[in-house]
DNA sequence: GAACGCAATAGTGTCGACACTTTATTGACG
DNA sequence: CGTCAATAAAGTGTCGACACTATTGCGTTC
């Protein structure tokens, strides 16, 4: 027998805070979705081999949609491909992510500089009025929510220096830390983000780039200090999570089944 | 009777200078290049409706091949997707390409800074190496070969700065502007972008990340301002290259073959 | 004569099947 | 008993076909 994932459920239990040029018709955007949330919540362990006939098994849907999506995702860095041995789940390594880190907060720190040069106040007080409106209970939310809120919050920044691939960038960026993000953010409920969010946003209204880009570099830089230690949990989440959809190594034989 | 496209042709005339984890088998991975080479000569031309069909017949190889290609160049941004209307080649606007020709001395500065924090003696003797060995007769060499020298340097400064991400970002940032790089590379015979290049070589061995985050910016800049007056040349080109895949605009109807 | 709706055509999205490659299993040999 | 080769199984890469959607062309109606 075999078992069946719902796509409709993953779709909805999405972040969904991206802006992406492409829109497949069906199958292959749910296919999509629906794996990146197997590999955001770890149902499909780091360096695990792909079976596309299981998956298209799994979804519902046939080898091409899966395909396609995984196709995507290996563009996005998710997965690998190697030849004639399928995809890959990209392994769960600290430099890897320390490498992101560093990407994202150069960046951001670019963006927030075009910002200060270029946005006027109307722009401005778009950033003002997205922290007001997120900034009450900022914390009390739940990890999802916390996420795309402060997703939200450094798109807008990116949206705001005017350039639109820095907002392509950080978007992608941001799929690709989303799983180590919210393991932190599970973790540690630190009041110094909703301060620094705060100060980030009043170095915009003085059209301070030094500081701001300060503020948002040492924000940054502090996640990754905290990612060591959410590495551990998040192998530890590995390796107790349940196995839905991929065998990965345990295997089981079952000839008629 | 239908014209077919010699994917070999195309293969090896292709620059070649970029790390990627991706590398189908062959059908795929010979559309790929193919495609994006019929898009860098602007044999397809911009705004212009993808036939899936139509490009399989002419590259000898079925629909399953030329999607998977497709959807990678729609990563790559070089096409787009519309849900059930098929690709679009990328139109040529100038303000997408000064946003990519920023993202890029973005990317560049940064690498250029954590190069000379990170870097030992060798990586530098790389550098240097790596310039001298080419700048003989820089300007005496075939576009393409400029611009696939002209891409290594700044690539290798991306390795040295100890960031993989930052090379992977750079070659597909490269990837996007390459074509009207190219067109630039063929108006223009600036002797500054050798001697640029040299100051480069210069701050980076001394490890003054400032001055040579300034050259970077200014090499760049230049590129850009050059920019527009490439286009029109560019646009020229457009419609005057023979048109052997795409039909484009003016489609011919032949019922009975 | 122009706008609308309908039919025909073209084109994408998905499927199941097959060929070829990689991986696992079995058996022979040292 | 371990190593290696032959064979079987599993899995990917590609294909051609079909269903459904979008577009074009035509005839009708006002």
């Amino acid at each position: 027998m075999t078992e069946r994932i719902d796509m409709e459920a993953a779709d909805t239990a999405m972040v969904e805070s991206e802006q992406d040029s492409r829109r497949s018709a069906d199958s292959s955007e749910r296919a999509y979705n629906t794996i990146r949330q197997l590999l955001v919540e770890f149902k499909l362990k780091p360096d695990a081999r792909l079976n596309e006939v299981q998956l298209s098994r799994s979804l519902g849907v046939s080898r091409t949609p899966i395909r396609e999506a995984l196709n995507r995702l290996a563009s996005e860095g998710f997965v690998s491909l190697t030849p004639n041995r399928g995809f890959f789940v990209r392994s769960l390594s600290t430099e890897g992510l320390i490498d992101l880190y560093e990407l994202r907060s150069i960046i951001e720190c670019a963006a927030f500089r075009l910002m200060c040069e270029r946005a006027v106040d109307a722009d401005i007080g778009r950033l003002t009025a997205y922290w007001a409106s997120i900034v009450d209970g900022y914390q009390d939310n739940p990890p999802d929510e916390i996420l795309a809120k402060d997703e939200g919050f450094h798109l807008l920044i990116a949206e705001l220096s005017g350039n639109p691939e820095l907002v392509n960038q950080l978007a992608a960026i941001n799929a690709r830390i989303r799983f180590i993000r919210r393991i932190q953010i599970e973790r540690t409920h630190d009041p110094r983000q909703v301060s620094s969010h705060s100060e980030i946003v009043a170095a915009a209204v003085r059209r301070d780039a030094e500081r701001g880009m300060k503020l948002l570099r040492d924000h940054i830089e502090m996640s990754v200090s905290a990612t060591q230690d959410a590495l551990k949990d998040a192998l530890l989440k590995v390796y107790t999570a349940p196995d839905p959809a991929a065998p990965a190594r345990g295997r089981r034989r079952v000839k008629g089944g």
